[in-house]
DNA sequence: CCCGATACTACGGTTGACGTTATATATCGC
DNA sequence: GCGATATATAACGTCAACCGTAGTATCGGG
């Protein structure tokens, strides 16, 4: 699983929210590093949703536009969860082998 | 960054560290999670030697056979490294807002 | 009255990982 | 001495996922 797939799981898993406010959440979480693209996001929302880790919770009509919002289902808590476990292993690894060479050199 | 790129960088931090001996250390660092095929190892070992973050340590012959040790180059020790803030940021958004919707409800 | 923000759709391009196959040699079992 | 296995690198092609851009539409501010 790539950071934006991450980072938009991560968006929905609050509250159910919709694709623009997506965008606004993920730029947020990751403090203006990642802006989703418009492909990018209904892409990974389609993907997602074909997998049944997100569903459509919604539509609304605000001032004649629509909103669709997305909601985490639990299997794409369990996923994020997981990948959660994932990213700890990893940069704990990093971090101990960075130190060994490049730690004490510093 | 994608997750094999990362673990490659990892396996060299601590040592110069052969094609084939980046394979068994990114097995055993990701736990048999990711087992490189040579396709990817020697195409993401090609970029990033481009990309100036690892470089050619040195070559050996054993036993007629060419080893070609790859060593992490400064940049690269920084880029793992800000991508270890990464991880640890984006884990922790999610674990946070995980806890929000999924946490209480279990 | 145009511009920017909101909100979604559509299409094409590129990157990076993946899978497979090929090559070569050393060692071990049979 | 022959094939199987392990070591080690190279060279394909393919595909998923992300990226960029543009288009449609509504609303409010200057």
């Amino acid at each position: 699983m790539q950071e934006p797939t991450f980072l938009i799981l991560t968006a929905l898993a609050a509250e159910p929210t919709h694709g623009y406010g997506v965008i606004r959440a993920v730029e947020h979480l990751s403090q203006g590093e990642v802006v989703l693209r418009p492909g990018t996001l209904y892409g990974a929302l389609d993907r997602l949703t074909e997998q049944g880790l997100v569903e459509v919770d919604r539509e609304e009509a605000v001032d004649g536009r629509l909103r669709r919002y997305y909601r985490l289902t639990e299997p794409g808590a369990a996923a994020l969860a997981a990948q959660v476990k994932r990213l700890r292993r990893n940069a704990n690894a990093a971090e101990a082998r960075l130190r060994i060479a490049f730690g004490g050199a510093r």
